[in-house]
DNA sequence: AGTCCATGTCTACAGTGTAGACACGCCCGG
DNA sequence: CCGGGCGTGTCTACACTGTAGACATGGACT
């Protein structure tokens, strides 16, 4: 089960004190392990081996921990090293390859990530230099937000649907066999067309059916 | 707070024991009052005037029970009276639509639609139609399989992007006024864009540049 | 030296999902 | 007619959860 029994575990920046981030780093780190639902304020005070309440200075309940671990897989899309300086496409395209990367890589994560608003500094920075991009190429402010909204509420949506698929798929193991009477064409397109090979299908359709 | 005191609480049939449909139906209810975290097995058999356990006589845990709420929104849909005849285009626009604004109409439910996998029998025969009517098309299985997943994916995100903005604005009721400083180029652009009204760019745009 | 405050600890409480034994009504074979 | 099974709802109990509130402690600053 544990293909990974030494799971990188972020380091104690020489256990001085906790702090926000390493914080959430470690939550991210347990959800990652065990998941979402078997998570809980407990166990993380036992892994930073630390008494649980602790958490509770830096953070005012479990839900803003939890926004802690969204802005975490935020910060780890990098986004400064995006191309803010070609076209939008190309910037956009990254972002949305990477924020779809990152999110996989953490498939527990997903539904932490996608189902709370991101309203961090850095994520509201990230925002608003896209706008000022897709602005800069003429396009109207609003109708650059609804570009962005498009291809991230798609982003998220992907990466969430295969996050459940995969995690859904480990504890039912139901694949039909192509004998048998529930193979239908359903089961036989999901054969055929690999899981998730269908996110640049989609991203590039809309980059490409979108203003220039 | 709550506008519509008698909420519509589906009737009991006329009362001999309870069943599956009933239940979700029921618990589906209470989630659009009080949100999933409210949610709890106990406040559901209060609900259904009967003791907490009983619902364990039809769904063997509270896992299962949601599965049943996303059936029970599925089923919303009346997949039924779409127009399984004329071009694919129409049938999965009306689709997607549809499956939009139900999910809208339940915000506090999204998530929990978003985050499991559909596998009623309702559900694979309506995907296999789907499937048949792109493949009767000239369409690839496969590319069929993907072109579905695509919008599939990108109307989840969105109901969900949505469901989930409106429900932390409620209690966060942060909106920057022109003349602040946290008043910047995304704030502006999302003063103009109305909220949710992007679906249709995403979706035609979707549509017009994948295979007809 | 004395005070304060930030940080971590402890205890406690209300509430959760659900396992397992129990009670009651209906149906059906004798 | 009966008697027993069985489907359905009930009750109790247990391990566990998030978190409020009082407490300890050690270093920093006056």
């Amino acid at each position: 089960m544990t293909r990974d029994p030494k799971r990188t575990r972020p380091d104690a920046p020489t256990r001085t004190t906790l702090s926000r981030a390493y914080i959430a780093a470690v939550a991210l780190a347990l959800v990652d392990d065990i998941g979402r639902d078997r998570f809980s304020m407990r166990k993380l005070g036992a892994e930073l081996g630390v008494d649980p309440m602790a958490v509770y200075r830096y953070f005012p309940d479990q839900e803003a921990l939890f926004d802690g671990i969204a802005e975490a897989l935020f910060t780890e899309l990098d986004v400064d090293t995006l191309p803010w300086d070609g076209p939008w496409h190309d910037m956009a395209g990254q972002y949305h390859r990477r924020l779809r990367d990152t999110l996989l890589a953490h498939p527990h994560a997903v539904t932490i990530f996608a189902t709370r608003p991101l309203r961090s500094p850095a994520a509201i920075d990230a925002g608003t230099r896209m706008i000022g991009q897709l602005t800069a190429a003429g396009i109207d402010a609003a109708d650059a937000l609804r570009i962005l909204r498009c291809l991230r509420e798609f982003t998220v949506g992907h990466a969430l649907n295969l996050a459940v698929l995969q995690l859904g798929a480990r504890r039912r193991s139901r694949k039909p066999r192509p004998d048998s009477a529930g193979y239908n064409a359903l089961a036989y397109a999901a054969d055929q067309a690999e899981t998730g090979d269908h996110f640049d299908l989609g991203l590039t359709a809309l980059l490409a059916a979108l203003p220039h």
